[in-house]
DNA sequence: ACGGAACGGAACGGTAGCGTTCCATTGTCT
DNA sequence: AGACAATGGAACGCTACCGTTCCGTTCCGT
Protein backbone atom coordinates (compact mmCIF):
# COMPACT_ATOMS: atom_id res chain seq x y z
CA UNK A 1 0.00 0.00 0.00
CA UNK A 2 3.06 2.21 0.82
CA UNK A 3 3.97 1.05 -3.16
CA UNK A 4 0.45 2.27 -4.08
CA UNK A 5 0.71 6.12 -2.82
CA UNK A 6 4.05 6.56 -4.38
CA UNK A 7 2.80 5.42 -7.75
CA UNK A 8 -0.04 7.69 -6.98
CA UNK A 9 2.05 10.77 -6.29
CA UNK A 10 4.51 9.99 -9.13
CA UNK A 11 1.38 9.92 -11.72
CA UNK A 12 0.15 13.37 -10.08
CA UNK A 13 4.05 15.02 -10.06
CA UNK A 14 4.53 13.27 -13.67
CA UNK A 15 0.83 15.26 -14.60
CA UNK A 16 2.66 18.52 -15.20
CA UNK A 17 4.48 17.15 -18.16
CA UNK A 18 2.81 14.63 -19.76
CA UNK A 19 -1.27 14.12 -19.21
CA UNK A 20 -3.22 11.89 -16.40
CA UNK A 21 -2.54 7.76 -17.06
CA UNK A 22 -5.78 7.04 -16.92
CA UNK A 23 -7.14 4.40 -14.72
CA UNK A 24 -8.84 1.56 -17.14
CA UNK A 25 -12.07 1.55 -15.27
CA UNK A 26 -13.83 5.09 -14.34
CA UNK A 27 -12.45 6.77 -11.49
CA UNK A 28 -9.68 8.75 -11.44
CA UNK A 29 -8.25 11.65 -8.85
CA UNK A 30 -10.58 14.71 -9.59
CA UNK A 31 -8.93 17.66 -10.48
CA UNK A 32 -11.58 19.76 -8.76
CA UNK A 33 -10.25 18.19 -5.61
CA UNK A 34 -6.51 18.98 -5.75
CA UNK A 35 -7.54 21.96 -6.86
CA UNK A 36 -9.60 22.11 -3.86
CA UNK A 37 -6.73 21.32 -2.12
CA UNK A 38 -3.81 23.38 -3.34
CA UNK A 39 -6.09 26.39 -2.68
CA UNK A 40 -6.46 25.13 1.12
CA UNK A 41 -2.80 24.74 1.35
CA UNK A 42 -2.30 27.99 0.62
CA UNK A 43 -4.47 29.52 2.29
CA UNK A 44 -3.56 27.84 5.77
CA UNK A 45 0.31 28.39 4.68
CA UNK A 46 0.10 31.85 4.78
CA UNK A 47 -2.20 31.73 7.80
CA UNK A 48 -0.30 29.02 10.15
CA UNK A 49 2.66 29.29 8.07
CA UNK A 50 4.72 26.05 7.66
CA UNK A 51 5.49 24.58 10.14
CA UNK A 52 1.97 25.14 11.84
CA UNK A 53 0.20 23.76 8.96
CA UNK A 54 -1.76 20.69 9.82
CA UNK A 55 -3.44 18.18 7.05
CA UNK A 56 -6.46 18.31 9.38
CA UNK A 57 -6.80 22.01 8.70
CA UNK A 58 -6.26 21.70 4.79
CA UNK A 59 -8.33 18.90 4.43
CA UNK A 60 -11.25 20.94 6.84
CA UNK A 61 -10.96 24.00 4.79
CA UNK A 62 -10.96 22.06 1.33
CA UNK A 63 -14.40 20.17 2.42
CA UNK A 64 -12.48 17.48 1.65
CA UNK A 65 -11.55 13.89 3.25
CA UNK A 66 -8.01 13.22 5.02
CA UNK A 67 -7.97 10.27 2.71
CA UNK A 68 -8.01 12.34 -0.41
CA UNK A 69 -4.53 14.28 0.61
CA UNK A 70 -2.91 10.78 1.41
CA UNK A 71 -4.38 9.14 -1.93
CA UNK A 72 -2.12 12.33 -3.86
CA UNK A 73 0.96 12.44 -1.58
CA UNK A 74 2.45 10.27 1.09
CA UNK A 75 3.03 12.87 3.47
CA UNK A 76 2.50 16.11 4.94
CA UNK A 77 6.22 17.25 4.17
CA UNK A 78 6.09 15.81 0.32
CA UNK A 79 2.86 17.26 -0.12
CA UNK A 80 4.09 20.92 0.82
CA UNK A 81 7.17 20.31 -0.75
CA UNK A 82 5.58 19.62 -3.78
CA UNK A 83 2.82 21.85 -3.89
CA UNK A 84 5.75 24.89 -3.29
CA UNK A 85 7.84 23.59 -5.85
CA UNK A 86 5.01 24.12 -8.21
CA UNK A 87 4.40 27.26 -7.23
CA UNK A 88 7.67 28.80 -7.70
CA UNK A 89 8.24 27.50 -10.82
CA UNK A 90 6.35 29.36 -12.16
CA UNK A 91 8.10 32.73 -11.81
CA UNK A 92 11.36 32.04 -13.53
CA UNK A 93 14.26 34.46 -13.17
CA UNK A 94 14.50 36.18 -16.67
CA UNK A 95 17.50 37.34 -17.72
CA UNK A 96 17.58 40.95 -19.37
CA UNK A 97 21.26 41.24 -20.69
CA UNK A 98 20.77 43.97 -22.86
CA UNK A 99 22.84 46.85 -23.22
CA UNK A 100 23.97 49.16 -20.16
CA UNK A 101 24.23 47.90 -16.79
CA UNK A 102 22.33 50.48 -14.95
CA UNK A 103 19.33 49.32 -16.99
CA UNK A 104 19.73 45.62 -16.55
CA UNK A 105 20.63 46.07 -13.14
CA UNK A 106 17.60 48.09 -12.38
CA UNK A 107 15.49 45.73 -14.33
CA UNK A 108 16.83 42.62 -12.77
CA UNK A 109 16.56 44.15 -8.90
CA UNK A 110 13.04 45.35 -10.21
CA UNK A 111 11.72 41.84 -11.26
CA UNK A 112 13.06 40.47 -7.32
CA UNK A 113 10.86 42.73 -5.95
CA UNK A 114 8.11 41.56 -7.55
CA UNK A 115 8.78 38.48 -7.02
CA UNK A 116 9.81 39.12 -3.01
CA UNK A 117 6.28 41.44 -2.65
CA UNK A 118 3.97 38.03 -3.39
CA UNK A 119 2.48 38.21 0.24
CA UNK A 120 2.54 34.59 0.51
CA UNK A 121 6.62 34.70 0.51
CA UNK A 122 6.46 37.22 2.79
CA UNK A 123 4.60 35.41 5.12
CA UNK A 124 6.52 31.77 5.11
CA UNK A 125 9.97 33.06 3.33
CA UNK A 126 11.82 32.97 6.70
CA UNK A 127 10.09 29.50 7.95
CA UNK A 128 11.03 27.93 4.42
CA UNK A 129 14.78 29.00 4.99
CA UNK A 130 14.51 28.24 8.66
CA UNK A 131 12.96 24.33 7.81
CA UNK A 132 15.70 24.35 5.31
CA UNK A 133 18.25 23.52 8.27
CA UNK A 134 15.68 20.00 8.82
CA UNK A 135 14.87 19.13 5.89
CA UNK A 136 17.14 18.02 3.02
CA UNK A 137 14.78 17.99 0.55
CA UNK A 138 13.41 20.95 0.99
CA UNK A 139 16.71 22.75 0.90
CA UNK A 140 17.89 21.14 -2.60
CA UNK A 141 14.68 22.51 -4.20
CA UNK A 142 14.99 25.92 -2.97
CA UNK A 143 18.41 25.48 -3.99
CA UNK A 144 17.80 23.98 -7.29
CA UNK A 145 14.47 26.02 -7.69
CA UNK A 146 14.75 29.45 -6.50
CA UNK A 147 18.46 29.95 -5.48
CA UNK A 148 20.84 28.74 -8.41
CA UNK A 149 18.41 30.83 -11.16
CA UNK A 150 18.45 33.80 -9.68
CA UNK A 151 22.38 34.17 -8.95
CA UNK A 152 23.14 32.57 -12.60
CA UNK A 153 20.82 35.30 -13.83
CA UNK A 154 22.65 38.02 -11.53
CA UNK A 155 25.55 36.16 -12.97
CA UNK A 156 25.23 36.45 -16.25
CA UNK A 157 24.17 40.22 -15.94
CA UNK A 158 27.94 40.83 -14.48
CA UNK A 159 29.59 38.48 -17.42
CA UNK A 160 27.98 40.57 -19.79
CA UNK A 161 29.22 44.16 -18.03
CA UNK A 162 32.70 42.25 -17.68
CA UNK A 163 32.47 41.60 -21.45
CA UNK A 164 31.70 44.69 -22.95
CA UNK A 165 33.67 46.85 -20.51
CA UNK A 166 31.69 48.21 -17.85
CA UNK A 167 32.65 46.24 -15.35
CA UNK A 168 36.38 45.28 -14.53
CA UNK A 169 37.51 41.65 -14.86
CA UNK A 170 38.86 41.44 -11.65
CA UNK A 171 35.42 41.55 -10.29
CA UNK A 172 34.78 38.76 -7.48
CA UNK A 173 31.23 37.25 -9.39
CA UNK A 174 30.56 35.64 -5.86
CA UNK A 175 30.74 38.78 -4.19
CA UNK A 176 29.30 40.76 -6.89
CA UNK A 177 26.11 38.50 -7.21
CA UNK A 178 25.77 38.64 -3.26
CA UNK A 179 25.61 42.36 -3.64
CA UNK A 180 23.48 42.38 -5.99
CA UNK A 181 20.66 40.47 -4.24
CA UNK A 182 21.35 40.89 -0.68
CA UNK A 183 19.81 44.16 0.19
CA UNK A 184 16.77 43.55 -1.67
CA UNK A 185 16.31 40.38 0.43
CA UNK A 186 17.32 41.73 3.78
CA UNK A 187 14.96 44.82 3.60
CA UNK A 188 11.83 42.63 2.44
CA UNK A 189 12.58 39.76 3.80
CA UNK A 190 14.04 40.14 6.79
CA UNK A 191 12.61 43.23 7.85
CA UNK A 192 9.56 42.85 6.42
CA UNK A 193 9.39 46.52 4.67
CA UNK A 194 8.88 47.54 0.97
CA UNK A 195 11.36 49.33 -1.16
CA UNK A 196 9.74 52.22 -3.17
CA UNK A 197 10.61 53.06 -6.59
CA UNK A 198 13.06 55.95 -5.24
CA UNK A 199 14.57 52.80 -2.88
CA UNK A 200 15.14 50.67 -5.88
CA UNK A 201 16.63 53.85 -8.04
CA UNK A 202 18.75 54.80 -5.62
CA UNK A 203 19.95 50.74 -4.77
CA UNK A 204 20.52 50.68 -8.22
CA UNK A 205 22.99 53.40 -8.59
CA UNK A 206 24.67 52.27 -5.44
CA UNK A 207 24.83 48.64 -6.48
CA UNK A 208 26.57 49.79 -9.64
CA UNK A 209 29.41 51.59 -7.36
CA UNK A 210 29.67 49.06 -5.39
CA UNK A 211 30.37 46.45 -8.08
CA UNK A 212 32.90 48.73 -9.88
CA UNK A 213 34.68 48.11 -6.90
CA UNK A 214 33.79 44.91 -5.65
CA UNK A 215 37.53 43.38 -7.43
CA UNK A 216 40.01 41.30 -5.35
CA UNK B 1 -0.83 29.96 41.65
CA UNK B 2 -0.02 31.53 38.52
CA UNK B 3 0.78 34.62 40.20
CA UNK B 4 3.39 32.75 42.27
CA UNK B 5 4.83 31.69 39.29
CA UNK B 6 5.03 35.39 37.92
CA UNK B 7 5.97 36.35 41.06
CA UNK B 8 9.41 33.75 40.69
CA UNK B 9 9.59 34.95 37.11
CA UNK B 10 10.21 38.50 37.90
CA UNK B 11 12.58 37.45 40.77
CA UNK B 12 14.78 35.17 37.95
CA UNK B 13 14.84 38.53 35.52
CA UNK B 14 15.38 41.12 38.25
CA UNK B 15 18.19 38.94 39.40
CA UNK B 16 20.46 39.91 36.98
CA UNK B 17 20.89 43.35 38.15
CA UNK B 18 20.12 42.76 42.05
CA UNK B 19 20.67 39.67 43.91
CA UNK B 20 17.89 37.30 44.52
CA UNK B 21 15.75 38.78 47.00
CA UNK B 22 15.94 35.68 49.53
CA UNK B 23 12.73 34.40 50.88
CA UNK B 24 12.38 34.69 54.67
CA UNK B 25 12.54 31.20 55.40
CA UNK B 26 15.57 29.18 54.33
CA UNK B 27 14.71 27.45 50.38
CA UNK B 28 15.67 29.02 47.35
CA UNK B 29 15.84 28.80 44.02
CA UNK B 30 19.32 27.28 43.36
CA UNK B 31 21.81 28.50 41.32
CA UNK B 32 22.96 25.34 40.28
CA UNK B 33 19.29 24.12 38.81
CA UNK B 34 19.15 27.34 36.72
CA UNK B 35 22.41 27.44 35.36
CA UNK B 36 22.07 23.42 34.05
CA UNK B 37 18.46 24.20 32.95
CA UNK B 38 20.13 26.84 31.00
CA UNK B 39 23.04 24.93 29.79
CA UNK B 40 20.68 22.01 28.76
CA UNK B 41 18.17 24.88 26.81
CA UNK B 42 21.01 25.70 24.66
CA UNK B 43 22.62 22.77 23.87
CA UNK B 44 19.01 21.70 23.20
CA UNK B 45 18.29 25.03 20.71
CA UNK B 46 21.68 23.97 19.13
CA UNK B 47 20.58 20.85 18.12
CA UNK B 48 16.48 20.87 18.03
CA UNK B 49 16.36 23.98 17.33
CA UNK B 50 14.11 26.93 17.89
CA UNK B 51 10.34 25.16 17.11
CA UNK B 52 11.62 21.40 17.78
CA UNK B 53 12.85 22.17 21.12
CA UNK B 54 10.80 19.91 24.04
CA UNK B 55 10.33 21.31 28.01
CA UNK B 56 10.53 17.63 28.23
CA UNK B 57 14.08 17.52 26.56
CA UNK B 58 15.43 20.19 28.17
CA UNK B 59 14.50 18.67 31.78
CA UNK B 60 15.52 15.52 30.80
CA UNK B 61 19.41 16.81 29.48
CA UNK B 62 19.87 19.02 32.58
CA UNK B 63 19.15 16.20 35.04
CA UNK B 64 15.96 17.88 36.43
CA UNK B 65 12.05 18.20 37.21
CA UNK B 66 10.13 19.72 35.12
CA UNK B 67 8.49 21.61 37.85
CA UNK B 68 11.65 22.93 38.18
CA UNK B 69 11.21 24.93 35.07
CA UNK B 70 8.15 25.69 35.39
CA UNK B 71 9.03 27.55 39.01
CA UNK B 72 11.60 29.94 36.72
CA UNK B 73 9.55 30.52 33.70
CA UNK B 74 5.77 30.82 33.17
CA UNK B 75 6.13 28.67 29.95
CA UNK B 76 7.96 27.62 27.26
CA UNK B 77 8.00 30.79 25.21
CA UNK B 78 9.26 32.96 27.70
CA UNK B 79 11.59 30.51 28.98
CA UNK B 80 13.28 30.78 25.74
CA UNK B 81 12.72 34.58 24.86
CA UNK B 82 14.26 35.35 28.04
CA UNK B 83 17.18 32.98 27.77
CA UNK B 84 18.17 34.46 24.13
CA UNK B 85 17.64 37.85 25.70
CA UNK B 86 20.48 36.91 28.64
CA UNK B 87 22.58 35.26 25.87
CA UNK B 88 22.43 37.88 23.18
CA UNK B 89 22.48 41.71 25.54
CA UNK B 90 26.14 40.03 26.14
CA UNK B 91 27.24 40.68 22.82
CA UNK B 92 26.93 45.25 22.16
CA UNK B 93 27.59 46.85 19.30
CA UNK B 94 30.34 48.98 20.24
CA UNK B 95 31.02 52.02 18.09
CA UNK B 96 34.47 52.56 16.85
CA UNK B 97 33.89 56.29 14.73
CA UNK B 98 37.25 57.14 14.30
CA UNK B 99 38.61 58.83 11.94
CA UNK B 100 38.80 56.90 8.53
CA UNK B 101 35.38 55.46 7.39
CA UNK B 102 36.80 52.57 5.55
CA UNK B 103 38.67 51.48 8.82
CA UNK B 104 35.89 51.77 10.53
CA UNK B 105 33.58 50.60 7.99
CA UNK B 106 36.12 47.48 8.43
CA UNK B 107 35.95 47.41 11.55
CA UNK B 108 32.04 46.93 12.20
CA UNK B 109 31.94 44.41 9.52
CA UNK B 110 34.51 42.22 11.22
CA UNK B 111 32.37 42.28 14.36
CA UNK B 112 29.16 41.75 12.49
CA UNK B 113 31.16 38.84 10.89
CA UNK B 114 32.49 37.64 14.37
CA UNK B 115 28.57 37.50 15.90
CA UNK B 116 27.21 36.35 13.03
CA UNK B 117 29.75 33.05 13.45
CA UNK B 118 28.66 31.80 16.96
CA UNK B 119 27.68 28.67 15.96
CA UNK B 120 24.24 28.72 17.78
CA UNK B 121 23.28 31.41 15.99
CA UNK B 122 24.17 30.28 12.37
CA UNK B 123 21.98 27.13 14.00
CA UNK B 124 18.91 29.04 15.12
CA UNK B 125 19.18 32.41 13.41
CA UNK B 126 16.59 31.77 10.92
CA UNK B 127 14.50 29.98 13.26
CA UNK B 128 14.41 32.95 15.19
CA UNK B 129 13.47 35.04 12.31
CA UNK B 130 10.93 33.05 11.24
CA UNK B 131 9.32 32.71 14.86
CA UNK B 132 9.23 36.34 15.43
CA UNK B 133 5.87 36.20 12.71
CA UNK B 134 4.17 34.44 15.34
CA UNK B 135 5.55 35.64 18.62
CA UNK B 136 5.12 39.37 18.87
CA UNK B 137 7.64 39.22 21.97
CA UNK B 138 10.35 37.53 20.42
CA UNK B 139 9.62 39.79 17.41
CA UNK B 140 10.21 43.34 19.98
CA UNK B 141 12.87 41.38 21.93
CA UNK B 142 14.58 40.59 18.85
CA UNK B 143 14.19 43.81 17.26
CA UNK B 144 15.35 45.98 20.43
CA UNK B 145 18.25 44.45 21.47
CA UNK B 146 19.28 42.85 17.91
CA UNK B 147 18.57 44.69 15.24
CA UNK B 148 18.15 48.14 16.85
CA UNK B 149 21.64 48.51 18.74
CA UNK B 150 23.43 47.40 15.28
CA UNK B 151 21.59 49.60 13.08
CA UNK B 152 22.25 52.45 15.60
CA UNK B 153 25.90 51.41 15.54
CA UNK B 154 25.99 51.63 11.12
CA UNK B 155 23.85 54.79 11.55
CA UNK B 156 27.27 56.51 13.89
CA UNK B 157 29.84 55.61 11.79
CA UNK B 158 27.41 56.95 8.48
CA UNK B 159 26.93 60.63 10.62
CA UNK B 160 30.30 60.38 11.65
CA UNK B 161 31.62 60.27 8.09
CA UNK B 162 29.08 62.76 6.77
CA UNK B 163 30.37 65.37 9.26
CA UNK B 164 33.81 65.41 8.54
CA UNK B 165 33.33 64.84 4.53
CA UNK B 166 33.93 61.71 3.42
CA UNK B 167 30.04 61.06 2.55
CA UNK B 168 28.03 62.96 1.12
CA UNK B 169 24.92 64.77 3.05
CA UNK B 170 22.32 63.69 1.00
CA UNK B 171 23.36 60.14 1.61
CA UNK B 172 20.37 57.83 2.56
CA UNK B 173 20.78 56.86 5.98
CA UNK B 174 18.26 53.99 6.02
CA UNK B 175 19.30 52.34 2.50
CA UNK B 176 23.07 53.08 3.83
CA UNK B 177 22.24 50.78 6.67
CA UNK B 178 20.88 48.44 4.75
CA UNK B 179 23.95 48.16 2.14
CA UNK B 180 26.60 48.02 5.35
CA UNK B 181 24.43 45.24 7.27
CA UNK B 182 22.83 43.32 4.68
CA UNK B 183 25.92 41.45 1.92
CA UNK B 184 26.86 39.57 5.63
CA UNK B 185 23.73 38.62 6.79
CA UNK B 186 23.03 36.97 3.70
CA UNK B 187 25.56 35.14 2.91
CA UNK B 188 26.75 33.56 6.87
CA UNK B 189 22.76 33.29 7.74
CA UNK B 190 20.64 32.85 4.69
CA UNK B 191 23.85 31.29 2.39
CA UNK B 192 25.28 29.45 5.48
CA UNK B 193 28.59 30.29 4.23
CA UNK B 194 31.62 31.91 6.02
CA UNK B 195 33.37 35.04 4.92
CA UNK B 196 37.02 34.95 4.79
CA UNK B 197 39.24 37.92 5.27
CA UNK B 198 39.81 38.10 1.49
CA UNK B 199 36.04 38.75 1.31
CA UNK B 200 35.82 40.99 4.30
CA UNK B 201 38.31 43.48 2.71
CA UNK B 202 36.32 43.72 -0.70
CA UNK B 203 33.12 43.90 0.81
CA UNK B 204 34.34 46.96 2.73
CA UNK B 205 35.80 48.16 -0.36
CA UNK B 206 32.82 47.36 -2.23
CA UNK B 207 30.24 49.12 0.61
CA UNK B 208 32.32 51.82 0.84
CA UNK B 209 31.91 52.79 -2.66
CA UNK B 210 28.03 51.71 -2.64
CA UNK B 211 28.09 54.36 0.26
CA UNK B 212 29.47 57.40 -1.85
CA UNK B 213 26.85 56.73 -4.42
CA UNK B 214 23.95 55.87 -2.15
CA UNK B 215 22.33 59.58 -2.56
CA UNK B 216 18.88 60.43 -2.93
C1' DA C 1 -25.76 0.69 -17.93
C1' DC C 2 -22.23 -0.79 -15.23
C1' DG C 3 -18.04 -1.47 -12.74
C1' DG C 4 -14.74 0.44 -9.90
C1' DA C 5 -12.10 3.61 -7.88
C1' DA C 6 -12.18 8.19 -5.78
C1' DC C 7 -15.01 10.64 -2.75
C1' DG C 8 -16.54 12.83 2.24
C1' DG C 9 -16.78 11.61 6.76
C1' DA C 10 -15.74 9.44 10.81
C1' DA C 11 -13.15 6.83 13.80
C1' DC C 12 -8.93 4.82 15.35
C1' DG C 13 -4.20 3.91 17.32
C1' DG C 14 -0.15 6.09 18.27
C1' DT C 15 3.06 9.77 19.31
C1' DA C 16 4.26 13.94 21.29
C1' DG C 17 4.40 17.58 24.25
C1' DC C 18 2.46 21.23 27.46
C1' DG C 19 1.43 22.49 31.94
C1' DT C 20 -0.14 20.57 36.57
C1' DT C 21 -0.01 17.96 40.63
C1' DC C 22 1.68 15.01 44.12
C1' DC C 23 5.31 13.06 47.07
C1' DA C 24 9.19 12.02 49.83
C1' DT C 25 13.75 14.04 50.02
C1' DT C 26 17.26 17.54 50.14
C1' DG C 27 19.42 21.72 50.96
C1' DT C 28 19.58 26.28 52.88
C1' DC C 29 18.48 30.18 55.59
C1' DT C 30 17.30 31.80 60.31
C1' DA D 1 18.36 22.74 65.44
C1' DG D 2 14.54 23.50 63.09
C1' DA D 3 11.50 25.28 59.55
C1' DC D 4 10.27 25.55 55.00
C1' DA D 5 10.46 25.72 50.31
C1' DA D 6 12.91 23.87 46.32
C1' DT D 7 14.16 19.50 44.48
C1' DG D 8 13.89 15.00 41.26
C1' DG D 9 10.76 11.92 39.73
C1' DA D 10 6.63 10.19 38.26
C1' DA D 11 2.10 10.40 36.88
C1' DC D 12 -1.80 12.76 35.04
C1' DG D 13 -5.27 15.18 31.94
C1' DC D 14 -5.41 17.45 27.95
C1' DT D 15 -4.80 18.87 23.27
C1' DA D 16 -3.12 18.34 18.76
C1' DC D 17 -2.23 15.96 14.83
C1' DC D 18 -0.15 12.25 11.88
C1' DG D 19 -1.17 8.49 9.05
C1' DT D 20 -4.48 4.48 8.46
C1' DT D 21 -8.71 2.26 7.87
C1' DC D 22 -13.36 1.66 7.10
C1' DC D 23 -17.91 2.83 5.27
C1' DG D 24 -21.63 4.06 2.20
C1' DT D 25 -21.93 7.31 -1.70
C1' DT D 26 -20.76 9.65 -5.94
C1' DC D 27 -18.84 10.22 -10.12
C1' DC D 28 -16.45 8.91 -14.31
C1' DG D 29 -14.80 6.14 -18.24
C1' DT D 30 -15.92 2.33 -20.83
Amino acid sequence: MERDRSVRYARIVAAEQKETRTATGGAVLRQRVTDAITEAAFTELAEAGYARLSMEAVARRAGVGKAALYRRWPSKQAMITELIRGKVTDTLPHTPATGALHTDLRELLATFRGQLANPLLARIGTELLAESSHDGALAEMLYTEVTAPRRLAARAILQGAIDHGELPPTLDLELGTDLLIAPLVFRMLLMQDRSDDDYLETLTTATEAALKAAVR
